[in-house]
RNA sequence: GGGAGUUUAGCUCAGCUGGUUCAGAGCAUCUGCCUUACAAGCAGAGGGUCGGCGGUUCGAACCCGUCAACUCCCACCA
């Protein structure tokens, strides 16, 4: 068959693709074989894979496919994320362009535009994950909004709360005004910022109202200036608060403040809280909207004013420019100062301010009515899980720390999120505020009865005792945080919670390894610790409890300049638009030989080229095997005393031990490097090369069929890092049934050390042999006569019809006595001379590099000489080391004295 | 402010327990080649005071101290 000149990938890659899912080999069902499972960290179901998820899918891709290989039923189970705020602010803006505003839907309708919004966007990402290769089990997609799914999240929310973990409470959380939703901390990016810091007047009045009469510069008239960067917050001041070792202020004990605008009158607090330093050293405290004012507030037992509505306008608690928004508020606010003469100054002054991760919005402190998760109990398992070697994070420890930390500290998790779009909450609530936990609102009516029939009698509930009906309960209507969905992922979508004990989750539960980015450590990574420690009961061992054995973290991808990749700055590339320029295996090649573990990767289309250029080298290597096919003939030679056939076989015995090697640790990109060096080098370079028939002649039939063979393994190892070349290639190189994608790996097979060292030799030989010729500016379709001076003749005797074609010499010959006029190369304690019939050697530049060798020689034995004639190294080193400085001792002495013999004469 | 990490060739990075001719790889560069698989290729070559200084050791890219630069995480001053 005729092959291309250079290797299409789009000709192949539909093609393996859909042939496997013909075959159903990436589906998996519980069997006797161990299981291998990975549960892929789903993306937004409306988003579109980045760079990052490329990185972290062909991570994934190439463990599943390798165990697949190694004897493992291997499962890797896709799907996706609902992702409320995200998902819910596209749909919003949909809406808004077909002129529809969200708060003129009620809740069902706005469901049905979201879920049309789904359907027609959710499949997407799946698309690209079958591009890309990626061996998932299509028949197990889950999303975390399916009926099951949602199910398992509101039961456990449920159990949760009955078992105290769950409980609602006011607090100071961080608030978008556009989602009009409540942000977990993690949601918050803060930005520096250039800021206005502006010094505003507050009368000090005494407890009666009139005017106080004070001493000190900062007080003597009669006023304390405090510096804010918050005016229009003015009108929710409720204390002034001083640094009380501040001598400035003694004299405000027992004092007030009047607040500007509004003449509300405020008491003058003490607390070391506030810095003397900073600004004025005085505080206007705001406990309902800034964190740090809020503890002060609580502290000293201040009344809350909440002067903002939930879209950021102002609330009529601010008593004026009610309905204004925030940022023209402040605008008008310094305004109105101004006029009264109660703005002191302006100063510019950097300061961080938190956008909201979703929607950009300034993100607003807030005082709220929101659910919380206890961490604390939840979080030291999950910690000990990890600490004490249940769980292994990949690579090293260098997260460790941080996940240490983080459950260390951890606060307790906000879970409410005021949106749609998401499990709603199963909190119901009578007319006069009372609230049940229950899945329906029946289940909820009942619990009501039965607590207002009579404490703990829940089995006979009195319905017709409550002065309601079950109509008159109202549902909760906020949603879950995302996360406490997904935090559920590797234990439902083998339906652990729904359908608890079946044989799926039996059988691949825990998860084998967990591949994901380190930026969701906290988000993702250590709730889904601490929800499989908390599902699984205690008296399982923690083996069978932990989610998953092995994390493994990928980096960042940024660009070429290191930047992060992003839509705003647009450099961010398209996957399917890659995968159409060079192929899926050469995106695949080229994300992982520049993704060095846990490090960051800075994403170069350079290195897609060298795995398009890797594609057509495996192409050709092909194509010229193909051609000997037909010349292969049996007797030629025999092929146990050929040695390219013997140093090789036992090179890729060698490697493939490195590689298991490189696989237990998740050095992944080491191991495609290694993999990439044994093809393009040794096997192309050098084996190819070596077992190459002369022109028009024939191959030894058995050393064709150990080449195909050769072959073949490489694309086994090779296959999953590059799947759809190594399978095409399977294919093209001998007609067969069979399939590369599940053929199992052979036992790892032991190697000749001996062997591996003549190749090293071999290879040394001809390549200083060749850089002679090229000094010696002899072209390369000249011959050249070559002798060899060696102790060890057989050596060369064995190896020299390769050494032959390599170095372009018609014959090679032996010679005890040292030759004139020839280029003289030495390879350790052996010369080799080179000549031509027509022309004389200029061996000028010869002489100085021997020279050069010579010198650099007498150093190295200089430094051997002295270490072993150091006593206390003789003393002290390990004997194998002492051995090693004496054979280098020895060696050394005898290639100088090579050269030696060498430059004398020339 | 607290914590972690990084610094090795022009670029991106390996270098495991201190000891092999250990200073490496890929890319880039330079030289020569359209050699009958491959110019998206072949054959070669050059290139580094291992961030600085000090220490430990018979021996340091590797261990310790210190300084410098950069990165990330956490907390966060109105």
């Amino acid at each position: 068959m005729e092959l291309s000149k250079n290797y299409i990938p789009s000709a192949t890659e539909d093609k393996w693709y859909s042939h496997w899912l013909d075959k159903r080999y990436f589906n998996s069902r519980p069997d006797g074989r161990p299981a291998f499972t990975v549960v892929i960290p789903p993306p937004n179901v409306t988003g579109v894979l980045h760079m990052g998820h490329t990185l972290n899918e062909t991570v994934q891709d190439i463990l599943v496919r390798k165990a697949r290989m190694s004897g493992f039923n291997a499962c890797w189970v896709p799907g996706s994320d609902h992702a409320s705020i995200a998902t819910e602010a596209k749909v919003v803006g949909m809406l808004k362009e077909r002129g529809i505003d969200k708060n003129s839907l009620s809740r069902p309708a706005f469901m049905e535009y979201a879920y049309e919004w789904k359907d027609k966007y959710g499949g997407i990402i799946y698309h690209q994950i079958k591009k890309l290769g990626c061996s998932v089990d299509w028949d197990r997609v889950s999303f975390t909004m399916d009926p099951d799914y949602y199910a398992s999240v509101i039961s456990v929310f449920i159990d949760l709360y009955n078992k105290g973990l769950i409980y609602r409470g006011a607090r100071m959380i961080n608030w978008d005004p556009v989602a009009k939703t409540a942000l977990s901390d993690e949601e918050v990016e803060y930005r520096e910022d250039m800021g206005k810091l502006y010094y505003v007047r507050y009368k000090i009045v005494n407890e009666d109202g009139s005017p106080a009469v004070l001493t000190g510069d900062s007080l003597a008239d009669g006023s304390i200036l405090v510096a804010t960067q918050r005016p229009e917050t003015i009108m929710g001041d409720t204390a002034i608060c001083v640094n009380p070792t501040d001598e400035r202020y003694l004299g405000l004990a027992g004092k007030f403040a009047i607040v500007p605008l509004v003449n509300r009158r405020v008491p003058i607090i003490f607390d070391t809280y506030v810095d003397p330093a900073f600004g004025t050293g005085a505080l206007k405290v705001t406990p309902a909207h800034d964190i740090n004012d809020y503890n002060l507030g609580l502290k000293h037992g201040l009344p809350i004013i909440d002067t903002l509505n939930e879209d950021g306008t102002l609330s009529t608690a601010a008593e004026i420019l009610v309905g204004m928004e925030r940022f023209a508020a402040r605008k008008k606010v310094v305004e109105l100062l101004a006029a009264q003469g109660l703005l002191s100054k302006e100063e510019e002054h950097p300061t961080r301010i938190g956008f909201s991760q979703r929607t950009s919005a300034v993100v607003e402190p807030r005082i709220s009515t929101q659910w919380f998760v206890k961490m604390k109990e939840m979080a030291e398992p999950a910690l000990k899980a990890v600490t004490e070697g249940h769980i292994t994070i990949h690579p090293g420890d260098k997260f460790l720390a941080t996940y240490k930390y983080w459950l260390e500290n951890v606060k307790d998790w906000c879970i409410s999120r005021q949106l749609w779009w998401g499990q709603q909450i199963p909190a119901w609530y009578a007319p006069d505020g009372s609230l049940q936990v229950a899945a329906t609102r029946e289940e909820a009516y009942a619990l009501f009865a039965a607590a207002g029939s009579g404490a703990g009698d829940r089995g006979t509930p009195a319905v017709e005792k409550l002065s309601f009906g079950p109509n008159d309960l109202t549902q909760d209507a906020d949603v879950l945080d995302t996360w406490f969905s997904s935090w559920l992922w590797p234990i439902e979508v083998f339906k652990g919670v729904t359908q608890p004990g079946n044989p799926d989750i039996s059988y691949y539960y825990p998860t084998s390894v967990l591949v994901t980015g380190q930026d969701i450590i906290f988000f993702w990574v250590a709730r889904m610790i601490m929800a499989g420690l908390y599902y699984f009961p205690d008296n399982l061992p923690i083996e069978k409890r932990i989610p998953f054995r092995d994390v493994y973290f990928t980096g960042m991808v940024r660009d070429k300049q290191g930047r992060k990749m992003s839509k705003s700055l647009g450099n961010s590339p398209d996957l399917l638009e890659l995968i159409e320029k060079y192929g899926a295996d050469a995106v695949r090649f080229g994300i992982m030989i520049s993704s060095p573990a846990g490090n960051d990767l800075l994403f170069d289309e350079g290195a897609l080229e060298q795995g398009r250029n890797f594609n057509n080298k495996l192409w050709n290597a092909l194509k010229l095997v193909q051609l000997w096919e037909d010349r292969a003939k049996p007797g030629v030679e025999k092929v146990s005393e050929n040695f390219a056939v013997q140093w090789f076989e036992s090179r890729l015995a060698d490697v493939r031990i490195e590689l298991e090697k490189l696989f237990a640790d998740f050095r992944l990109s080491e191991a495609l490097k290694t993999l990439y060096s044994l093809i393009w080098d040794d096997f192309c370079s050098w084996y190819l090369e070596w077992v190459k028939p002369g022109f028009e002649q024939p191959i030894d039939a058995g050393v064709y069929a150990k080449t195909v063979a050769f072959y073949e393994e490489l694309m086994q190892l090779l296959h999953p890092f590059m799947p759809f070349i190594t399978e095409e290639i399977y294919h093209l190189i001998q007609e067969r049934t069979d399939d590369l994608c599940v053929k199992q790996f052979a036992a790892p097979v032991t190697f000749d050390a001996a062997l591996l060292e003549q190749g090293k030799l071999l290879k040394e030989v001809i390549t200083a042999i060749r850089d002679a010729r090229n000094k010696a500016q002899i072209k390369p379709k000249e011959s050249i006569n070559l002798h060899i001076q060696s102790d060890s003749q057989k050596t060369y005797e064995i190896i020299s019809q390769i050494l032959i074609r390599q170095v372009n010499a018609p014959a090679i010959l032996f010679t005890k006595d040292s030759m004139d006029g020839a280029l003289t190369v030495v390879v350790g304690k052996d010369k080799f001379y080179i000549s031509t019939e027509d022309r004389v050697m200029d061996l000028s530049s010869q002489k100085e590099q021997i020279r050069k060798e010579l010198v650099y020689l007498k150093g190295f034995l200089d430094s051997v000489n002295k270490k072993l004639g150091n006593e206390r190294f003789v003393q002290n080193a390990k004997p194998e080391v002492i051995d090693l400085e004496r054979r280098k001792l020895a060696d050394t002495e005898a290639k100088i004295k090579v050269i030696e013999e060498t430059l004398s004469g020339l």
